[in-house]
DNA sequence: GCCATGGCTAGTA
DNA sequence: GCCATGGCTAGTA
């Protein structure tokens, strides 16, 4: 596994039950603004392997944004079983449920 | 709603 | 080539 994957897996599995975190937030974290494509593949193709919460992540406004129908509607479950609410089965309130990363997950100077 | 963006798995043969 | 993005703008009301 390369550099940047490996950081994005370990971001991902640190990101705290009750809260989520978007795709660009993680690749930021990752080190990389621009790879947050990156962050949905690595979600699609590992999540199961690497025992990753993927249902924490939603894109940038908070919004479920998974295509496959089935899949969405475990996300929204999941999510409120956590105790996030989800406004109309669609978006999460990243005001109040965003993730802030602890010091230990913020990226290495010179950031 | 358009379009620039970028790292590289999983699964098959 | 694939992907579960993001952010900026034109154009409407």
């Amino acid at each position: 596994m390369e550099d940047f994957t490996e950081r994005v897996v370990k971001l991902l599995k640190e990101v705290p039950a009750g809260t989520v975190a978007s795709y660009g937030q993680i690749a930021r974290l990752a080190g990389n603004p621009r790879a947050a494509r990156q962050v949905a593949r690595i979600l699609h193709s590992m999540s199961r392997k690497h025992g990753i919460p993927w249902h924490r992540i939603v894109n940038a406004k908070g919004e479920i944004v998974i295509r496959d129908g089935e899949a969405a509607f475990e996300q929204e479950e999941r999510l409120r079983e956590e105790g996030v609410p989800v406004i109309g089965g669609k978006r999460v309130d990243m005001g109040h449920y965003r993730w802030e990363p602890g010091n230990d997950e913020l990226p290495p100077p010179p950031y």
